[in-house]
DNA sequence: ATCCATGCAAAGCCTTTGCACCCGA
DNA sequence: TCGGGTGCAAAGGCTTTGCATGGAT
C-alpha cells in the first residue's frame, strides 16, 4: 500500500470541482480512467487540473461516493505456480496469499446465460487482513 | 490493451535467464513482482538486466509456465454507481461493462471457515469478447 | 479566519522499447 | 547459421507530490 486511504473524520468539501466530476461519472456508464474523467470534467471546468481529478476520485472513492475499479497494487505480480487458483489479498500490507477454495467453474455458464459477451474466463481475489496484521492492530488497542 | 501477446507458434529458446527465473519463481510462494524476481535471479546471474526479467516474465505467463496476477489494463477505472456489482471486461478493446449477476456474497463466508485471514471483501471480474469484437473477428474470417 | 482544495510543474514508480551484440538449437 | 534473446540506457504511461495560492465553511 503506498497510500494513506483512511476514512478519517474530516468533513469534505463540496467544491466545484468535486461536484463536477460526480456528476460527470454518475452520467456515463463506461467506466472511464482518470485522463477520460479529466477532458469530461474539463468541458465544464476548463481551468481544472489532472491532479485536481485524480485528488478527487481518490476522496470520492474513499468516501463511498464511487467505486474504484482494478483494485490492488500498482505492480504485477507472478506466481510459480500456473494452476489456476484463488489469492487472499491483506489490505493492510498487501501480501498475497494462496486461497484454498475451489474455482467457481460453473459461475461462467451462468453468467453467460445473462450477457452478450463471450465469456472466457474469470479472476476472483478476496480481501481482508492477515493475522500479522491483526496481531498488530490488537497491540496497538 | 497495450501489448500483442498472442501465442504465435514461435519456439522458445530456453536460456539460461529464462530457465533460472522459472526455477526461483517455482520455489517461492509470495508471489513477487518484477523487481522482486530480478532480485532473486541476480544471486544466480549477476549480470541479468531487469529488462530481460520483464520480458521472460510476459513469455512465460504466456505460454502458460507461470501465472500473472493483478492482471487487467494498467490505468485504474472508476464507475459512478458505488453499489457492489461485477464486470465483464473484454479482452480485446478493454472494454469494461456491468455484469448483471448478483454479488456471490455468501462466498465469503464460505472462504472464511478455510483461512486465518480476517476475509472482509472480495472483487471478481469476468473476461471475454465484446460483441463488438466478436464481429470484427468474424469480418476477417 | 481556518485549513482543506486547487493549479502547476516536477518527480516517481513501474514497465516497455531501441539498438547492437550474443548465443542456443 | 540465424533468428530469437540479452544488456544497457533511454523513453513511456500513469499517478503522486511539493508548494504557493485560492476558496468553502
Amino acid at each position: 500500500m503506498r497510500k494513506e486511504n483512511a476514512p478519517r473524520s474530516r468533513r469534505l468539501r463540496m467544491t466545484a470541482q468535486r461536484r463536477v466530476i460526480l456528476e460527470e461519472l454518475r452520467q456515463v456508464d463506461s467506466h472511464p480512467g482518470a485522463e477520460e474523467v479529466f477532458t469530461m470534467v474539463r468541458r465544464r471546468l476548463p481551468r481544472i487540473s489532472l491532479a485536481t481529478v485524480y485528488r478527487n476520485l481518490d476522496v470520492l472513492a474513499a468516501a463511498g461516493a464511487i467505486a474504484r475499479i482494478d483494485t490492488g497494487s500498482s505492480l504485477k505480480r507472478f506466481d510459480g505456480n500456473a494452476e489456476r487458483h484463488y489469492h487472499i489479498r491483506c489490505i493492510r500490507c498487501d501480501r498475497l496469499v494462496d486461497a484454498m477454495v475451489e474455482v467457481q467453474k460453473d459461475f461462467e455458464a451462468h453468467v453467460q446465460s445473462k450477457t452478450d459477451f463471450r465469456i472466457l474466463g474469470h479472476t476472483l481475489e478476496l480481501t481482508g487482513i492477515c493475522p500479522r496484521c491483526e496481531e498488530q492492530a490488537a497491540e496497538r488497542a
